[in-house]
DNA sequence: GTAAAACCTTGCCCCTGGGGTAAGGTCAAA
DNA sequence: TTTGACCTTACCCCAGGGGCAAGGTTTTAC
């Protein structure tokens, strides 16, 4: 049946042995058979999956991404639709992506283009003048799973702040 | 001398007051003075440097290049050299990820094109056509902070396996 | 036959840049 | 006085593993 360790599954599969356990861990690959001793034997069917995995993963997909499509699978369904549309929701946010990249460029070369220092006020307060002047670049939206989007964390309220007086 | 909590700083900086303290615990900033209650005091100078930070991290810097600028800073440096040099790297990187993210986004709609699927060989190895027919993605380059890209871990040896004898 | 090398196991800590929450101390206003 | 807005530290969490430790197993070489 030729089953193979963790390490040749790794090695045909260019991905590493550990990444595999944590493959296996997270349920993006069924339990491996155990020998006697408890090492990992892996089928032909479980390194198609692992290949299927890599594939994916070079696409940028998350784990999650590829579980859900293989959990689909597994269960007998077609994950086609499903494939396609996270294919198209990476397309759009790669299009976002490339945008802020291009805009933190712009920025960058701005900022790099002002090469000068300033001393400020006070004694010890320097201000790098390279970046202070450059324009405040859009955060280019949080890695995937972002958090709720709430409306915006109360930050209204201006308290006068504590008067110097410890010590 | 107008001194605030870490609240206050928050507000005025657009800094999280988590953040601030992890900036502080990091070395990016100078220990706060402390009420006798041990709260945070933050000097005027303190929350420029707070605002250094944000443009900073504005334009991508790691916590780790920030600080390296305000060390320098601090010790007299004037790191404008310093700064142009990791604004050209971060160019240079940038300039890497457009490029990948180009390919990456010409593989995805490779991808989505093909979108069929395929009952593989075997009986539960399902194969989704779409990513398999996909060309093989460059990896994005790992993030900064690399490690030692070493002569490639000796991964050439291919033992023949265990044979299936277990159970 | 035996020892060394190469393999495997689990478990724990590390990385980024914080978010979330808990348990508790402080401060100002109603 | 009590409430609520602050503040404190400490711990766990996210992705996707890397690295190491400590120990068991198997194969290879002599």
């Amino acid at each position: 049946m030729h089953l193979v360790t963790v390490g040749s599954a790794a090695r045909e599969t260019g991905l590493s042995a550990k990444a595999i356990r944590l493959y296996e861990r997270k349920g993006l690959l069924a339990p491996a058979e155990r020998t006697e001793a408890g090492y990992r034997l892996f089928s032909p069917d479980d390194t198609a999956v692992l290949h299927f995995i890599r594939r994916a993963k070079a696409l940028d997909l998350s784990l999650e991404e590829i579980k859900t499509i293989l959990d689909l699978q597994r269960g007998g369904e077609q994950p086609c639709q499903l494939v396609t549309s996270i294919l198209d929701a990476h397309l759009a946010e790669i299009d976002q992506k490339l945008a802020d990249l291009r805009r933190l460029r712009d920025s960058l070369r701005t900022a790099r283009q002002s090469a000068t220092m300033a001393r400020r006020d006070g004694n010890d307060a320097f201000i790098c003048q390279i970046i202070e002047s450059a324009p405040e670049a859009a955060r280019p939206e949080p890695p995937r799973s972002g958090p709720q989007r709430g409306p915006e964390p109360k930050m209204a309220k201006k308290r006068p702040a504590v008067a110097s007086s410890a010590r």
